[in-house]
DNA sequence: TTTTAATTTTAGATTTGTCTAAATTTTATT
DNA sequence: AATAAAATTTAGACAAATCTAAAATTAAAA
């Protein structure tokens, strides 16, 4: 599972993406790695080919469990270097991400870890985001209510809190289950009612006592 | 001045040669570095170009002083790193070379001199080969007698010790003067005297109380 | 719903670094 | 000095990653 500099960099950029975005664009991509579209499809046909993602021609991509793992341990080495050059070269938070992007690549896994426990395994980098740790486990992303959700965020749907039969029913008939990935499109503060927006389906609406029991995690 | 990985490697490497043998041969390049001496031809042309070496095809070739301040960086950078993954990162001395070779490559001038603070400026790494300071400077390498120089090495005349008009003229006959490149071919424990090679040249006797009166120095 | 616009993919080229096989040059040997 | 052997270079090919320009597909607008 080795992956050469510009698959790791195209792996984490995906991740990222999807992350907001639920399913990635082709053109979104190319803006993120500042590349151009014709390379990006070159470059998914590889990674599909990898079996690295999920993608059908003209549809979007994303990544599959596979490739998440690999863009996570990029991620970890990336942030891992991040935390050490501020926290022991005196580097500042704002000039390390250029030479952290060079030094993420760096391919023994033993270094990373050895790094790791150097520098007190660490769960935040400097900028404030997670750390994963050598399994890849990131720190908690918490769950919250569909009501408290940001809009055009993909998120999962990771639990619903009220179990009622009536509530199950209401959500099987509007299609949604434990791991449906959506976004809420609209907001009404009316009645606090959303629209919800799931992949290839009309938007559905959901009421404020419904959203506030669909607990949904982030999604990557 | 930034070199791709593998320019970096061809210019490490054959420091490293002409150091021992004065002058690099495309066979002994190409056994160093695992490739193939065709292989070693594209980039020798390709550094000839960048006039990091003098090289004339069929003849061997050598760094010019651009060439060695390059390579000189990418050793103190190995070097450095090597020393950071034994002393701070509990590797064993045996098993930081791979990845040494691949964090020598990072680019970053500024994170090379943090390093070395950080590791205190060490001027020896975990083999016992000198590491350059930010200048290039070496830990000094001293002269000495060409009576006491192992055959087949090639150095520099640095110095005559004896400074009589005599001696100044038998070298001067020989055609041996400051900076000369030569090495040992041959000793006679006879009466230890020396059979020298000039590339270039036949081969010169020296007596063993010229010897003892040229000094030399390691050859870069 | 047809037409237009935007997005995405293909086709073909380019660059860097590598290779094999053949040709050239140098060195060694008879 | 002529020939054989070794070393080196050239010629032509290939893989990876990128690009441009044109074609195909999907999405948006009239």
């Amino acid at each position: 599972m080795k992956f050469s500099a510009s698959k790791e960099n195209h792996l984490k950029a995906i991740f990222h993406l999807q992350h907001e975005q639920g399913i990635v664009t082709t053109n979104a991509l190319a803006a993120a790695l500042q590349t151009r579209p014709a390379s990006v499809t070159d470059m998914l046909k590889k990674l599909k080919e990898q079996k690295l993602l999920i993608y059908q021609r003209y549809k979007g991509f994303r990544l599959n469990n596979e490739g998440k793992k690999a863009a996570i341990q990029v991620i970890r080495k990336h942030r891992l270097w991040e935390f050490f050059l501020v926290k022991k070269l005196q580097f500042g938070w704002d000039e390390v991400h250029e030479i952290a992007e060079e030094l993420e690549h760096i391919s023994s896994k033993k270094l990373v870890d050895r790094l790791d426990a150097f520098l007190g395994f660490p769960d935040t980098d400097p900028h404030g985001d997670p750390i994963p740790d050598s399994q890849g486990r990131f720190l908690q992303r918490r769950q919250i209510s569909l009501s408290e959700l940001p809009l055009n965020k993909v998120v999962q749907v990771s639990a619903i809190a009220s179990q009622t039969t009536e509530m199950l029913e209401l959500l099987q008939h509007k299609n949604i289950r434990l791991g449906t990935r959506l976004e809420v499109r609209k907001k009404f503060p009316f009645d606090n009612s959303l629209e919800v927006k799931i992949r290839n389906r009309p938007p559905v609406m959901l009421s404020a006592q419904v959203a506030k029991n669909v607990l949904v995690k982030d999604d990557e």
